[in-house]
DNA sequence: ACCTGAACACCGTTCAAGT
DNA sequence: ACCTGAACACCGTTCAAGT
């Protein structure tokens, strides 16, 4: 009882942690000493450092509260879940490198399943329902990355231009600067949708 | 001149221990003594462990030579030069941690500019074409961080009814398993391709 | 120009010891 | 049951010194 009373402690004090410097700074003694704890107090509550994040990336999805209400059609229905989940991990881009090492809990599962049975109400089959599912996630997850990747300033003109030699065609680089002043999401997340309209609700 | 042979000779042995030992526990140290060389011998060739890890992502890029020759049609070629991707970055899966945080560099540059003018040749504007192929990338990505995850053996029955209180629905259950016997990037790219063709190619 | 060893300020984790 | 301090085996990086 007290013991996970103090398990949440330790989760709150590592988001707080991550808030302040990002996950990959976060240390057993930054989190302990946030408590004013030794470092070690920590590993009778959890195995180790990757079982802290695990909980707090738990706890990170509880907070975020991405689905929206029911009353929407199924397309904006996904359009606004997914863009929910990509704002949330945005505004925490330093989950990013710990996206495929995470061990996901009840909190996680419990979005599958609330996701899956709103796409199944519209008429689309309980296996392709939990496909979508999974297509919205990679979908949102390698948005995030790609825009972790242009945030940090790669793809920069003076780069490219630096590393290749053979100048890379005009129309490709504009191109690429037009598709670079939207969000990642928005480019790839209509094209799947128009997929699922037409493969899965023909 | 020696100078960049030396270079060249850091990234090479650094995709040695990648190989051997995964990118998390590559250190400047392990990869200076497979060559028999002090750790600080590098900071000669590159700012930084992030800059040597850039280097060795643009030489596993070159290596893994994705892209298909020019004579398929534009779906079954897109189809093969994301599977091409997702099969390298799960042959290294220990990269994805660091996809949204190297510095890309000339050769993803190029994989660019291919990809971009086959999508052209097909009928799509330049415009369109990057943003398919920015779709596709998040997509290879998604997939890989899925991927990893379920390789870890999340998701498994027994954690999730030890994470959920209230079971989860069977047919959700059933859908889950049936998912995750396909690879993700199976799951996604059809459904991506099915949306190209009805928005951008109607 | 290139390489070295010693040092600094950190890590995650183990262990024996305390209450 | 919970917490502690010391210790172990590592990190990335800096710096003065060597050739």
């Amino acid at each position: 009882m007290s013991g996970s009373l103090n398990r949440q402690r330790f989760v709150d004090a590592a988001l707080d942690v991550i808030a302040d410097v990002g996950v990959e700074k976060l240390s057993m003694r930054r989190v302990a000493s946030q408590l004013g704890v030794s470092a070690m107090a920590m590993y009778k509550h959890f195995a180790n450092k990757e079982e802290l994040l695990g909980a707090a990336f738990e706890e990170f999805i509880a907070r975020a509260e991405v689905l929206p209400d029911d009353q929407l059609p199924w397309d904006e229905w996904l359009t606004v879940s997914a863009r929910g989940m990509y704002q949330a991990l945005c505004s925490e881009m330093s989950w990013v490198p710990w996206l495929g090492k995470l061990r996901l809990g009840g909190n996680a599962l419990r979005v599958t399943e609330r996701f899956a049975a709103k796409l199944a109400e519209s008429g689309l089959a309980t296996d392709a329902s939990v496909r979508v599912y999974m297509a919205t996630i990679q979908l949102v997850v390698g948005a995030v990355c790609m825009r972790a990747s242009l945030h940090a300033g790669h793809w920069q003109q003076g780069e490219a231009a630096a590393a290749m030699p053979e100048a890379l065609s005009p129309e490709i680089l504009t191109g690429l600067a037009n598709a670079v002043a939207q969000e990642p999401i928005d480019i790839s997340l209509p094209l799947l949708i128009e997929g699922v309209r037409h493969q899965l609700l023909a």
